[in-house]
DNA sequence: CAGTATCCCAAGCGATACTG
DNA sequence: CAGTATCGCTTGGGATACTG
């Protein structure tokens, strides 16, 4: 990028729709405010490994117990997991945790997120761990498509436009 | 898993696979603690969008001038925004942000959060921004699909299985 | 096992003032 | 305009102990 006398302008400027419009409507930050913590994804991540008890998901994790509470009761609340209680034979009963529907459709968010690591942050090894469609046991990635069936590739250009719910900003 | 006694199983615990290894190795894990925390992903958000000056990211933003100072710089310094100079006819240099093409691929991360937003936190009216193909301008959406071609719709079912960097917990 | 209750601490944020 | 510097404070996280 050499001597750009141009800061503004071109078609590269796609900002001028969302950069009007409120930074808190968006979508992007409602959905950080509710999982942009520092241990929800994970939690997310682990319970939808499979990882389903709260002692299991404490030691899994390495997070502090109060704290694994404290999220776990605010996705229940928010009804991205679901608690149930299940008995086995005579014993006490026990609870466990597993998505929701809303709750799974985070998966892609996840996908995106382990893509992204893997492409960059693994090492010469290569990545830690590989998604797998569990139907046909494929390998899964996210991608971006169009509606008219474009495939957009790994550095999208896009152009964000105000959609209905915008709210001006003042 | 060794201990585990078992309650529900089935075919729905997929779970073997990550839950054996390493939490932090993970690479949601290693991508989130890169740009997992409260403002990152929002600055990114902008500058993608083509609020590029410091000035104008501060009050779209409405972060702390000293809070976009540091993470300006700690995305630059992992090569996520590109800091450039320009000039103004005679006037004093200025800097300008854009993201990396490493940045540029962090896209469907933010999309994937945008659309679980759109559908599940925007309000009656809808979303409050839509996401077009700059090329063709239709609208994009995140999808997954696997290598076989399927496409795996809104609820995903993977198996996640270790792969060549993953290092096994003791 | 599955949490809750306390207490403490540090990171991180915000507000403000200052500089080239 | 584009930051840096300082400071106080709140939010959350960690450790530990306790309970049904």
């Amino acid at each position: 990028m050499s001597s750009v006398t141009r800061p503004a302008a071109g078609p590269a400027d796609t900002g001028a729709g969302l950069a009007a419009y409120d930074s808190e409507t968006c979508s992007i930050a409602r959905t950080l405010a509710l999982i942009g913590d520092r241990w929800t994804l994970l939690v997310l991540r682990d319970v939808g490994n499979g990882i389903r008890r709260f002692d299991d998901l404490a030691s899994h994790l390495g997070i502090a117990r109060n704290v694994l509470t404290r999220r776990l009761a605010a996705l229940t609340d928010a009804e991205l997991l679901q608690r149930s209680a299940y008995q086995v034979s005579g014993a006490r009963e026990r609870h466990e945790y597993r998505l929701s529907p809303a709750g799974r459709e985070l998966v892609p968010i996840l996908l995106a997120f382990m893509g992204w690591g893997d492409r960059h942050l693994a090492g010469p090894e290569g990545p830690p761990a590989l998604p797998a469609h569990a139907d046909c046991g494929a390998l899964v990635r996210v991608a971006l498509t169009c509606e008219a069936g474009h495939d957009l590739g790994d550095r999208p250009r896009l152009h964000i436009r105000p959609g209905p719910g915008s709210r001006r900003r003042d």
